[in-house]
DNA sequence: GCTTTCTATGCAACTCGTTGCATAGGCAAG
DNA sequence: CTTGCCTATGCAACGAGTTGCATAGAAAGC
């Protein structure tokens, strides 16, 4: 349920249309929420059948008409009612997780190139969101005594950055103990374990 | 699809029935996955039906008898191809986050006490994860030479250690700034900077 | 001229995941 | 002795999310 109250949000911070919100779902930074244009087009159509939201259509020259949307009042009480709710604390479901965890009975050095690449993309969002805080936070141009909203959207990115920089020293951990696996010099490690080994 | 792969990882480790399955992926430490008992045996059923999954009845005393599955042959080969292809690095979906941005149109201080509740909730998490590495990897009880599996066993606990570490961080970083921001008074009060307060 | 990319919206079909309910014996607390 | 919890499996219905496809004009590159 929480995609509709990502919209809302999104929406009263600026109005916009279901394209535009896929983009700031999909790649802007301070969101975490991720969402095909066929999911939110749909969500979008059932929350303004329900009142929740308003629509003008936006003739545009040299690009297909958009329909903007804004956030109505009823919009605004729903998120409100939701806001004062719990919710459920995170589970991460880390996919690479069950993936490292499955090497045991493969061959852990295959891991390495793709572990390599998760740890470049994570290294590049890294560096996007630090440039975004530049620009709108902590930067000289952006503004000096930051509005509530700002606040709180910098203490999202700050959580984002933390992420990122997480991820990426423990995917360094993860490829030490990949490369010690793989190259078992001496004592530690090594592909001696009694389990049944890499088949097929 | 990953939590078939998940599936296959976690009964090549250990064979066992869906409820088993069920309650390693809801409260284990090490796995970072969960799935409803509902799913895991719609999941199971059609593995098993696909030939990847092997069934067999155990009849037990004093309880229901449960059908403990293992991998097949093709569920080997299956979960090998899938550890030689590419998956898309995750991208988190944090409910919070969105409630800590949507906060900025209600009440910031309404949101303390769900933030110090989850705050709890990551805390006793981590105390798990690492009473749980202490067992099984790093006490004097853990086996000493530790083999492939579980070094990446404890280099995914390590993940999940180091996620709880750095959301409990970011929780006080929260709470830091919804604090602030509801006691605007204090020219200095915050966290990091010492920026003046909200103006909604 | 042709292909690709960007803006912009949408349908159809499918899988994934959740919630509510049902069954059923054993066990422990009140 | 009744209520509730634990083990163990399962159906039905719904909502969430993905993938493939379709349309269509404008702009930019080959």
């Amino acid at each position: 349920m929480a995609l509709e109250h990502a919209i809302l949000v999104s929406l009263l911070e600026k109005p916009g249309s279901g394209y535009e919100l896929a983009r700031r779902f999909e790649r802007s930074i301070g969101y975490f929420w991720t969402a095909t244009h066929q999911q939110i087009y749909r969500v979008l159509k059932r929350m303004e059948s329900e009142g929740v939201l308003a629509v003008r259509e936006v003739p545009q020259q040299g690009r297909p008409d958009k329909k903007e949307y804004s956030v109505a009042d009823p919009g605004r009480a729903a998120l409100s009612r939701w806001l004062h709710e719990p919710i459920e604390p995170e589970s991460l479901r880390h996919d690479l997780a069950v993936k490292i965890r499955g090497a045991a009975f493969d061959d852990p050095a295959a891991l390495v190139d793709e572990v390599e690449r998760h740890h470049r993309v994570h290294s590049d969002r890294l560096a996007r969101y630090l440039a975004g805080e530049l620009r709108d936070f902590t930067g000289p141009d952006a503004p000096a005594p930051l509005d509530t909203g700002q606040e709180l959207q910098h203490v999202v990115l700050r959580g984002g950055i933390a992420y990122e920089r997480m991820t990426i020293a423990w995917l360094d951990d993860v490829l030490a103990t990949l490369r010690a696996l793989g190259a078992p010099t001496g004592a530690r490690g090594g592909p001696q374990d009694g389990r049944p080994g890499p088949s097929v």
